[in-house]
DNA sequence: CTGTTAGCGCATTCAA
DNA sequence: TTGAATGCGCTAACAG
């Protein structure tokens, strides 16, 4: 900027003057001079020394739960979205699965000064969260996809429980009699206690059979679990409800076709993914990129707004595609 | 850092030794109290003003042609874990497939100080990033699985050749007669014209008999140059062989499970996605984990080792993984 | 309409 | 062993 200044021949002042578009304490020769030389020198100002004086820096960060995962792609292809439309930067960090790093991650962020966090979180680490939203100088968080109860933080998440009703529903009306809800544990993971809870509560409150299938990473474990449900209902017409794609790959992998062919399958999956697997998997398909937009105007508005209104959970619907896998 | 300085009863200059580990310089009792009062406070060092001071701000950026992409997201899972190691943040940019925004994303990134680039180029871009490559204070950029040609910068991408060869090997083992390379345009694309070039290379030197199948966007065209395809060569054994899952789904969405029956068809994709596809896709697994790590490891090497040596190409091994779509 | 000054949080001489 | 002084690139009073 210094170069900038000199070469026109008036102080760095005027210079940033111009940058913030503030031509009107300006002469218009100044101003056609400053242009011409900053497009000669090909001049950007330093993001890095603007964001140590102004109060933020134009950077956000996020923390994944795991970005290897297709879903967690579409959900920053959403906030990649909005950061553009306002010209501020993704910081994205991966947690691994780890709580622990996922804490690290938010350490390292706001040491890079991010405005604020997206928070995609592990699970098992509502302590942690819940205590640094006592800090004293706490930047604005946004949890997405996972959830805390009660919301301490602004929050996106799917329509899990709608999105569940909407499937038992349709499996109700295919005329199933047994539907088993398999899952991996809870691990405080929000999204898979949301839709156990759903399923049994729809369960009570219709005349439908069911039960839950919660099976540990092992997918020898499930086959075993499946053949046992197949045992006791083989005579009723029966459908696996998998919690996500991973469980419905690991029923893929645990179920022969021959076993496929005589029971309906489910699942919370992308339609992408879900209409071409097997004969085409009915599935919830979320909108990822939807939430992951909606997360990050949420959180504009409170850091670049200065909205002040109370935290909200902010549910985004999901569609039910259905495919032959619930045609039996 | 005033403020623990002033807490202890030292000198900036003191603090910020000890975060630099300069103990040698120091009492151990004011060592102690250093330790204990930064504690209490909670502080840490902000990284934007040691990034102005210094010469690197210990952060990179990525530009992205999609982000939505599953492959993508297991790039930036590789990148994480080596920016994990050498504590460095990742600013990244999602391009849309669509050059004018990789440039301002690139740019962008600049404008934020980040130490060098790792590029998914969109295509049809390398005319403006050989242009970069002259400017003066440029930064060191890798481009990933994209590449130019001649390599520009250092690179790292599948070994899209050699893949290409052993799924023809695999299929003439399987006694196909005749295979169509399933493809979009180039679009300036690396992946897509080495594929096809290994591919029509291949057919050249052995006795196999192919053609490669460019089509639009539109799946309803593919559908008929398929149709047309398999009344030319009705009689041999055929073989579809398409580019990536993108055109595998093309494939899938343009032939009818009948026909899919009586032809072989394979493709580059994810073992994960195409060995429930269907009846199990025959595939070419790539390792976009292993392109990102070794891109961010090239990277680094060049900004925070100083590696002067020249730029090259690493070129990632994929697995042949065979499942049922190529045994007819 | 324009410039001077001071300072953001830190690292680095140089001196003590 | 420690500290004072200077400046990284930029913004924001406050003066003219």
């Amino acid at each position: 900027m210094g170069d900038v200044a000199e070469a026109v021949g008036v102080s760095k002042t005027t210079i940033s003057r111009y940058l913030h578009g503030e031509y009107a304490y300006m002469s218009s020769e100044t101003k056609a001079k400053i242009e011409q030389v900053i497009r000669e020198l090909g001049y950007r100002p330093n993001r890095m020394a603007q964001g140590l004086k102004a109060t933020v820096s134009h950077m956000v960060g996020v923390s994944i739960a795991d970005v290897g995962n297709p879903f967690s792609s579409l959900l920053i292809k959403g906030m990649q979205e909005e950061c553009r439309a306002r010209d501020v930067q993704l910081l994205v960090c991966d947690a691994n699965n780890r709580p622990e790093l996922e804490c690290a991650n938010i350490e390292s962020l706001l040491d890079a000064q991010v405005d604020g966090l997206i928070v995609n979180t592990v699970g098992n680490n509502d302590a942690w969260l819940a205590d640094f939203h006592g800090r004293k100088n706490r930047k604005p968080v946004v949890m997405l996809d996972r959830i805390m109860t009660p919301p301490t933080y602004d929050s996106v998440s799917s329509d899990n429980a709608g999105a569940v009703r909407s499937m038992l529903d349709h499996l109700a009306s295919r005329g199933f009699d047994h539907v088993a809800f398999v899952t991996k544990p809870g691990d405080g993971i929000s999204t898979r206690t949301t839709r156990r809870i759903a399923f049994e509560e729809y369960m009570g409150a219709h005349s439908m059979d069911g039960d839950v299938l919660v099976y540990d990473s092992d997918a020898h474990d499930l086959a075993d679990r499946i053949k046992e449900l197949l045992d006791a209902h083989g005579a009723e017409k029966v459908c696996l409800f998998a919690n996500n794609e991973e469980s419905m790959r690991d029923v893929l992998e645990a179920t022969s076709a021959q076993t496929r062919e005589r029971i309906g399958i489910c699942a919370f999956a992308d339609e992408q993914w879900a209409k071409y697997s097997g004969f085409g998997i009915t599935c919830l398909d979320q909108n990822p990129v939807l939430m992951g937009r909606t997360a990050a105007r949420k959180l504009f508005s409170r850091v670049y707004d200065g909205a002040k209104n109370p935290c909200s959970v902010d549910e985004i619907p999901t569609r039910l595609c259905v495919f032959a896998s619930t045609q039996i």
